[in-house]
DNA sequence: CACTATTGTGAGCAATTACTCAGGTCGTGC
DNA sequence: GCACGACCTGAGTAATTGCTCACAATAGTG
């Protein structure tokens, strides 16, 4: 098993169409080898044979398997946070649970994907130190919203305005992804409430364990 | 890559002393490897050397690597679960925020003793059918436990007690062990604060969004 | 057409892996 | 002491893996 650190940039830029479409078929044969097999047991060849490519051509385009896994999750990181802020724009949410509303409905649509792959991306991430650093970089951005959000609405409370934002997004993140692909799979909608409304109630409700209603 | 599915149990049970301390060698030597390289780059041979014995002895009482990690997660379990009844004799929990606050302290020993090797265990464990059988069984228990703990609270104003269950236990579990184990990790009392401020809250507000003081 | 650059091929190599087995060492009861 | 089973050893095997490289096919240009 090689594939001593060598960067993960493509080792060759495509000129011509053909080969976009060869790198694109790579890729896509590449999320479905990954979300059936998982990344140990998704072999280079195998991603070849699904892409109906050979396995020289996967290596014209990418140095290494860790490359190929680095390029899915920069592209689904991209499409997500396209996706959120796009969503944002077109319709600025007013009132907190409105807020928190938006961010599980990015973090539903966003497992409704692809679940498998996702898993992937996540179980690999802190192996490999490219990968931890991207996503790592785009929680903190996501964060660093979130909290600036709290930080501006009068009717938070909550003792520290960063830990929440990171309760929140994590609790979002994980908790759509694992209750909605467990063997007894929590329905979406359902879920969706159910999050919403723990997460506002906890940004709402005053330390003393009274709690005060929305604005 | 061999290892077809031949079934976890030992292939030998050990009758002397000198062969439980081999067997007992192994599981902490694979402990360790696993938690330091992971499952996959974790190889019988690195868990052979490590525990101080040789690469056959670990096949004379493990029919596969699964087999290993597979009692490895059987052990934490255990230990777990034993943990956490014997505390719940010791002091009964008062009220809910007792209650919660002892499943948070629960998670968080469970964290503090292993936090890698519980990683590898929690991402293996889907791959693996009798892993996830044990670890299902063992999660329906406790939600069964907390959803029974939940109706018998008039407090409790929560439209699905079973769906509630599920949510708090997912939630601690799982944010006890990624925000204590970030780059930037959370300290644990502050998590526990926290974490137990979300969750009583959640569970002691009423549904139209006020809320209610615990009794 | 010819010539070059780009792209595609797949047999096969070097390294690694889980796992075996023939034979040795140790413990235990007589 | 002796015999027998329990225990341990580690070089070796078959299979798998990531990846290379010599060559073939195709596209672009004049």
């Amino acid at each position: 098993m090689p594939s001593d650190r060598r960067g993960l940039q493509p080792r060759k830029q495509p000129r011509q169409v053909r080969a976009r479409l060869t790198r694109q078929r790579i890729l896509s044969g590449a999320a479905h080898v990954f979300a059936e097999y998982g990344y140990a047991a998704g072999t280079t060849n195998r991603i070849a044979e699904r892409a109906g490519v050979s396995i020289g051509s996967l290596y014209q385009y990418y140095p290494n398997k860790d490359a190929i896994l680095a390029e899915l999750a920069a592209r689904h990181l991209e499409a997500g946070t396209a996706a959120a802020t796009r969503r944002q724009e077109e319709e600025p949410p007013a009132d907190l649970e409105s807020v928190i509303r938006l961010c599980v409905r990015t973090a539903t649509e966003n497992h409704h994907d692809d679940p498998q792959l996702l898993r992937v991306l996540m179980e690999q991430a802190p192996r490999s130190p490219e990968l931890t650093a991207r996503m790592a970089d785009d929680e903190r951005a996501r964060v660093a919203h979130i909290e600036q959000l709290l930080r501006d609405r009068p009717e938070i409370r909550v003792p520290d305005p960063h830990l929440a934002a990171r309760l929140v997004l994590t609790s979002i993140g994980f908790l759509v992804h694992k209750l909605a692909s467990a063997p007894d799979p929590v329905p979406l909608p359902r879920l969706e409430e159910e999050l919403v409304a723990m997460l506002t109630r906890y940004l709402t409700a005053a330390p003393d364990g009274t709690a005060e209603p929305p604005a």
